[in-house]
DNA sequence: CTGAAAGCGCTTACAG
DNA sequence: CTGAAAGCGCTTACAG
């Protein structure tokens, strides 16, 4: 039977209300004798308000949905990107007194029974396609503040927040041309469904466009971003005879480096790779990925606190926040066998 | 404004009480006809019940908690065992229609309000030392159902799951001693703070004692359990002379990997090493990490169980459940030079 | 098979 | 500065 308000409040002989108030902090409307009484009662019995019940009768849950998508038996954080995700959003949440509720999404109506049933005051989506963003109604979301993470949706539903996809794909490009490479694989899933991947495809050709070389359409490797499709795709890249690699992420990236030791390449020797994400296994990988680095812990502390202002009814970005990339050179990029 | 049961029960023209036994299953008590006439006024509003309010009114939250222990400004899924167990454990438990609620806890005393204010029903706590675990009374955990994740703590509040420690150290370094090893190095965290690793590093002597071989106390490297203070390590262990090395974690034995790099060693020509857990990472690396599995998805299935049945009044073993464990072997490890 | 009533533990105007 | 009262959206015996 864990004690109450109204347990401290008998005790101290106050009503409810004044409780909840010091509670609350709300020192204004209560003498600093009477605080202090409550205080003391409320420490000596470990008081912990219930949140249920303060959910229920305010507006405010201090609760963060975290929504990524998962079918039904998959766990989320295979993806070293939404595990690093998930660590910085719960700490930056921490930090602002919130708490999170971390859910997988295998169907589509699940996104609205997440949002409703706990009265989140917000929520982060992570790794929905553009068009499952752009189909959330009013009547889904509710009141709940959402944060779209990487999504190049339209939806005014959702804040957005996301790195510079473009910019970072064509620093990658640009160092491999800028080293000699012409014969240069993309590597990523399909462009079609996330606007992640169109801009980086595009950026990484802005780069040919730059460097005035053309491109060779034939080395686009549609690939999902796990090591098991890399790899493969790294024995197809070999074959394809192209020197160097962009991937659009490190895992992939590492998959990729796998496939093409398996069939006889090199690398940087034969072949160099370029990795996204500057996640910890592209420092863990021999030789240590180069790759396009996103600051994960900044882009936690944006989506917070975009979360933060507009539930405290802050004027929040109408265009979506743009984080800046930066190309790390590490041990897997060189200049092509032709040139050395 | 969402509509709430009250307005599903207007316009059905029942009692709320009738509309809370449809929602919830109850059919024994409500006629097929009310119940197909109310199930349809449901779907065409897309009633979601309130979570908060069901968790006021009823026993239960259907909300299981996950603690790690993270200092203020510390990230949980930096350990990429903390990152597999976060997802597999969320998988877990929305496959039984429960949810997750993650948090990073800093200090004790705030696993007694994480317990409380949600009114959990259960909580996993993973990562602790054991003299904390030891340490909760039943007042700060009240009737939140508690699942400990790889402790040798012997308190009677908390329900256990681990992997057999002693035995997963033992196999790794038998299987080094068959190769003709000697001089092994045992890496990992003090033992005096976790069951965990006094376990594996008694396996580990064990294998010694079972081999009638004798073991050097100077080659048990203390080290935390990151990548940085593994490549630390490996340049000790390669100075110490060490023709191999079992890491309590997979993400320290590729540090060691680096520093022993950086030490000038091979691996495994000059050097075998052995990880532990079979996380991701350990076949990312190269050569790919001869390590000891342990069989997380078992893990988290076993604890929600656990946790699930004890939940239902059903009786849970008293004593630690205790999961297999087994060696891959794969390209860190080979005979010492003495012996090729 | 169905309903009226109380209650879960808080917060929030509103009075005083 | 403090309290009485209503209400948040459900569930749970208890009657009928």
């Amino acid at each position: 039977m864990p004690v109450t308000l109204k347990d401290i409040a008998a005790e101290a002989g106050v009503s409810p209300a004044t409780v909840s108030n010091v509670v609350n902090g709300v020192s204004a409307r209560v003498s600093s004798g009477t605080r202090e009484r409550i205080l003391r009662i409320v420490e000596r019995h470990g008081y912990v308000p219930s949140a249920p019940a303060r959910s229920l009768a305010a507006k405010s849950s201090r609760l963060v949905g975290l929504l990524v998508p998962a079918a039904d038996r998959d766990s989320l954080t295979i993806n070293p990107h939404t595990a690093g995700v998930v660590g910085m959003l719960e700490r930056e949440l921490r930090r602002h007194d919130y708490h999170l509720m971390l859910r997988g999404i295998a169907r589509p109506a699940e996104v609205t029974e997440a949002l409703r049933s706990w009265r989140l005051d917000g929520a982060v989506l992570l790794g929905f396609h553009d068009a499952e963003i752009d189909r959330l109604k009013r009547r889904a979301v509710g009141e709940v503040v959402l944060v779209a993470m990487d999504t190049y949706a339209e939806n005014p539903l959702a804040l957005r927040v996301r790195s510079d996809d473009h910019e970072g794909a064509r620093l990658a490009a640009a160092h491999l041309l800028g080293l000699g490479h012409r014969r240069i694989a993309f590597a990523g899933p399909e462009s079609s469904a996330t606007g992640v991947v169109r801009q980086r495809h595009e950026g990484f050709r802005r780069a040919f466009a730059d460097a005035g070389a053309a491109w060779d359409e034939e080395l686009r490797f549609t690939v999902d971003t796990t090591h098991a499709a890399g790899r493969e795709a790294g024995t197809r890249i070999a074959a394809a005879g192209a020197t160097a690699v962009v991937a659009t992420a490190d895992v992939l990236a590492i998959g990729i480096m796998e496939g093409l030791a398996a069939a006889g390449r090199s690398v940087p020797g034969d072949v160099s790779v370029v990795g996204y994400d500057d996640a910890d296994i592209a420092s863990y990988a021999t030789p240590k990925l180069t790759t396009v680095a996103q600051d994960l812990r900044a882009k936690a502390a944006v989506t917070v606190r975009l979360l933060l202002d507009r539930l405290a009814g802050r004027e929040a970005p109408a265009a979506a926040v743009t984080l800046p990339v930066e190309l790390v050179r590490r041990g897997t990029t060189a200049a092509p066998r032709a040139f050395s």
